[in-house]
DNA sequence: ACACTAAGTAATCAGTTGATAACTTAATGA
DNA sequence: TCATTAAGTTATCAACTGATTACTTAGTGT
């Protein structure tokens, strides 16, 4: 009973609880906000841990975003499905969305916003602008990137969706057409 | 030369260029990582004034948001044009957003997150809601201003636009149509 | 002319931040 | 078995944060 516990040391565990921990933290209270001992805490260990296996703390945050943020699991099913997809990954409240929120989250420093806007670039806008393909996949990336951020930012963080159920059916379904038009949209029948 | 201008007093003056000191900063480097002091020194005074005027950060942080944001004045305009209007306002560099800028920039921070949800709730989100008109003003309300933070944040904060003008403008005109889709779109005509 | 009020400043407080140095101790290999 | 390496902690630093107190002085009404 008072034994306290010898403490087993193991390096990559540690590591990744590090790193976890990060994520959960920066999705939730964003960069600016999250301290460095609330991570460590988190995580189980001390602060210093958290200098000795990521650097800095905006070091951190960097591979903790890298590592989160993905667009290519969107990309397995039929190309008609893909708006729905989307609205259905966005709306619903059990995942997690750690990239998006992070990203969403860390604009509001400067240090943070330079990352991540980086990382939108690489993992999402780049990935997805050749996913639609040429001549205008980077418009179009952009124009899906853009709803997918405003949607999270307006239902997740802020949050400004209406209360009732119907009007949330309604906008999800919205989203789910309006990004598919965009999916859909060819190059040729541009005005 | 030596002269150390005995510094005229001036209240009203005085809390005017705090506010709009404040305005400035919050919607440029956002809540969290501006100080009291920047600002103080920004608007040529000592950290103080800014208690006595204002109360707290937060307090502050309120009354320059409420003065900021505003969404009546895309509402003189015909109807038809809305679309068109609300993404020249959103596109043009020369208007400094401040309202849009300002609640995007909060949301890393947790006081500033709820204060700017309400802003954003009793003066963009209500009264275009209004002006759309039921049955469904409060949904078509909420996918407009998302639209519009989705902008904003890509655009302006990130930024992610793709570098060619003509990308840029392709864009924006997808962004006033889609607008527009939503101002036009009858609640008779829903699936 | 003078006293009162309020505008403004200097100095500082307590708390928190990211980051480090110095120390302890568990694991590993010769 | 024992010395070396690395995992982990404690204590602490310097800088900065929002906020407050006490003081100075300009403006104003009588």
């Amino acid at each position: 009973m008072t034994s306290p516990t010898p403490k087993r040391r193991n390096a990559p565990r540690t590591k990744a609880q590090i790193l976890a921990a990060a994520q959960q933290a920066f999705a939730e209270e964003g960069y600016a906000q999250t301290g460095i001992r609330e991570i460590a805490a988190q995580a189980g260990v001390t602060s210093p841990m958290l200098h000795r296996y990521f650097g800095t703390k905006a070091s951190l945050f960097e591979t903790a975003l890298a590592e989160t943020i993905h667009i290519e699991g969107l990309f397995d099913a039929p190309r008609h499905d893909f708006g729905e997809l989307l609205a259905s990954v966005l709306r619903d409240p059990d995942s997690n969305l750690l990239g998006p929120s992070i990203v969403a989250l860390a604009i509001g420093h400067t240090d943070a916003r330079d990352i991540a806007a980086h990382a939108a670039k690489v993992h999402v806008l780049e990935p997805l602008a050749e996913w639609l393909g040429p001549p205008d996949g980077a418009e179009r990336a952009f124009e899906i990137v853009m709803m997918g951020m405003g949607f999270v930012l307006c239902s997740r963080q802020l949050p400004l969706l209406p209360d009732g159920d119907r009007d949330v059916a309604n906008i999800s379904e919205w989203f789910a057409q309006t990004v598919q038009a965009i999916v859909d949209r060819s190059a040729a029948q541009k005005t």
